[in-house]
RNA sequence: GGGGACGUAGUUCAGCCGGCUAGAACGCUGCCCUGUCACGGCAGAGGUCGCGGGUUCGAGUCCCGUCGUCCCCGCCA
């Protein structure tokens, strides 16, 4: 039943004829995408990458290619010779719906199992199913468009940079352990039993090495691998633009990347107003309760602890408390405003104190704590109108370093603004986020520990507080961060290129010399043999290529991603190890898990 | 590590308070059909109700455990 391809030679995609290619000869290779059967008629939809054309197989004009389409069911890869006909009655809902092939030979190239789900757009089917058979669901429009989609952006970003002077340099994927930061997938060494190699949680020190090297402008579109749970935006390998540059003003790197992401985002047909928009790190907070904030709409945090104050201790809150004004939600019903109390409470706010803002006035449950006056006092200070709900939040609990409340109030505001819809689709906000500390406070681990990386750059006049405990945590960073709509689709820093200085950043992180030399010796030795200035930034690619599709997973934009446990369910990765294998890399298993009844 | 949702033909799902000989749609198989395009018509096949245990006269349904997928918290410099 096989026929071979031969010297057939295909002439068009299925998806590109058009009513202007009437008469002529053409050959199509695709799958069935569907196979209509009227008897002396059979129609089949050819589809391939680029779209479906419809092909006509006539009984008495052409038996044999009759014959072979009566043969054919879904999926079967063919070949079609024949003549570009116009359509008596045209289909609009096809984009070649004008014109249609009159086939004069059908070969069958190869035949197809049934396959588990319909490749067809709007036949849903589970995630699991989806990515046992990818190869399949890649077939479909939506995940074909949105892998084309991002090969369009990745190489928008690729000539970008190119034109900028940048080189394209690859870095070791086999590389070292670096304790700080994110668990590390590590590769065990056959030559040196007892050593490991570690996947690159991103190229951080190759590329600042590469700026000592003299290379002035590098950039990567690299793999980057963490070994830690898993989220609708986080894979355990993800991509990354990651680039440096030497001689850098905070500015040269904010243009590059404007030049970049306007090229990238024109793909999509959207023009972004250039330059970015800026916001300090504490103005974000203050303003928006986040360090990514969505610019898409206003609804700004109002500071409202002091009109609170007289109830501190009746409410028992600690910290500050922050009001948002719900625009039309005075008259929200009595459930409305349960839902609300719950969600302010999973975003970690220990209450949501409401007043509503009414044609007959002010009416709040606080009224008999805090007095009628102080509530005028609070419409007037958040500027509430008639129809308004003011909802005001203060922390649970208190976190070391940060605005507990505000934050609380910023992932609030977040669901306020989903529910009164006032995030617009086709919006695009993109700002820098600077000034952020260069020390976070680390709970777990009661110390200081980076916000960023151990070599991000400081602001000068913060140098003298390194050596203070106290003043710590006011440290401010060199480094920034790109928000696009609420979504933090990087970061990067001027970085540190005199070594004095990041022996100090060791010291008050606590790293003994010892141990600094035994993590980073390679890179330290480096800073001391000329280091330029220089500084940088890495994109996350499947995120700003998810955003571009709308779609709110990455998965969506990776050919082939990991579930949440962390398993390719098409490779079925990862797989246990034969002995042998294992026996060359001098590993033994502690003990090996007994396969359970139910097991895959 | 913790919390939540889901798991029933190939697929997507329904199945109420335990009575099921487990249904629907799409898909699949065979036959018919010259203008279909989600073709149509007739006939048919297809199930370890994720898995294991328990309660019960009786379990898809209730309970316990377990496995898997997704979402969230922790974690992600």
């Amino acid at each position: 039943m096989f026929d071979s391809l031969g010297e057939l030679k295909r002439t068009h995609y299925c998806g590109e004829l058009r009513v202007a290619d009437a008469g002529r000869n053409v050959v199509l290779m695709g799958w069935v995408h569907r196979r209509r059967d009227l008897g002396q008629l059979i129609f089949l939809d050819l589809r391939d990458r680029a779209g479906i054309c419809q092909v006509v197989c006539n009984r008495d004009q052409y038996p044999e290619a009759h014959a072979k389409a009566d043969e054919v069911r879904p999926e079967y890869v063919v070949a079609v010779e024949g003549r570009v006909f116009r359509r008596q009655k045209p289909n609009p809902d096809l984009a070649t719906g004008g014109v249609e092939i009159m086939a004069t030979k059908v070969r069958i190239l190869n035949n197809a199992k049934t396959p588990p789900f319909q490749i067809e757009d709007s036949v849903n089917a589970n995630e699991e199913t989806r990515l046992r058979y990818r190869y399949l669901d890649l077939r479909r429009s939506k995940p074909h468009a949105n892998i084309a989609l991002r090969h369009r952006v990745v190489f928008e970003i690729r000539k970008a940079l190119d034109a900028l002077g940048f080189y394209e340099i690859e870095t070791p994927v086999l590389s070292r352990a670096t304790p700080e930061g994110a668990r590390d997938y590590l590769v065990p060494s056959r030559v040196h039993h007892g050593q490991f190699y570690a996947l690159p949680q991103s190229p951080q020190i190759f590329k600042q090495i590469l700026m000592i090297s003299g290379m002035d402008r590098y950039f990567q579109i690299v793999h980057c691998f963490r070994d830690e749970d898993l989220r609708a935006d986080r894979q355990p390998e993800f991509t990354q633009l990651d680039l440096e540059m030497s001689f850098p003003r905070q500015q040269d790197i904010f243009e590059t990347i404007e030049r970049v992401m306007e090229r990238a985002m024109a793909v999509v047909g959207v023009t972004l107003k250039r330059p970015f928009r800026h916001l300090l790190y504490k103005d974000a907070i203050r303003r928006y309760g986040s360090d990514k904030p969505d610019l898409r709409f206003g609804m700004e945090l109002h500071d409202a602890t002091k009109f609170f104050e007289p109830a501190r201790e009746t409410f028992g809150f600690i910290g500050n408390v922050y009001a948002l004004v719900a625009s039309g939600a005075a008259a929200w019903s009595r459930k409305q405003l349960d839902d609300l109390a719950e969600q302010a409470k999973s975003a970690g706010a220990k209450a949501a104190y409401t007043i509503k803002v009414t044609a007959e006035g002010i009416t709040s449950s606080l009224e008999k704590t805090l007095g009628a006056d102080a509530l005028k006092e609070i419409a007037k200070a958040t500027g509430a109108k008639k129809g308004d709900l003011i909802v005001a939040v203060a922390a649970k609990e208190e976190i070391r370093g940060t605005d507990a409340a505000a934050l609380a109030a910023g992932q609030l505001r977040l669901r306020l603004g989903e529910q009164l819809n006032l995030i617009s689709k086709d919006k695009w906000e993109f700002l820098w986020i600077t000034g952020f500390p260069l020390f976070e406070w680390s709970a777990t681990e009661n110390r200081w520990v980076s916000a960023q990386h151990p070599f991000t750059g400081i602001i000068e006049e913060d140098l003298d507080k390194l050596e203070d405990e106290g003043k710590r945590g006011e440290v401010r960073s060199k480094g920034y961060d790109l928000v696009a709509n609420g979504v933090e689709l990087g970061s990067g820093s001027i970085r540190i290129h005199r070594q004095d200085v990041q022996a100090r950043v060791f010291k008050a992180l606590g790293l003994s010399d010892e141990t600094a030399r035994q993590r980073f010796g390679f890179f330290l030795d480096a800073l001391t043999y000329g280091t330029p200035p220089h500084g940088g930034i890495a994109l996350g690619i499947d995120r700003m290529v998810a955003m571009m599709a709308g779609e709110k997973s990455i998965r969506e934009v990776i050919a082939f991603p990991k579930t949440t446990a962390a398993q390719d369910l098409m490779a079925e990765s990862p797989s246990e190890v034969g002995a042998d294998q294992l026996d060359e890399l001098g590993i033994e298993l502690k003990s090996k898990e007994k396969p359970t009844a139910t097991g895959a």
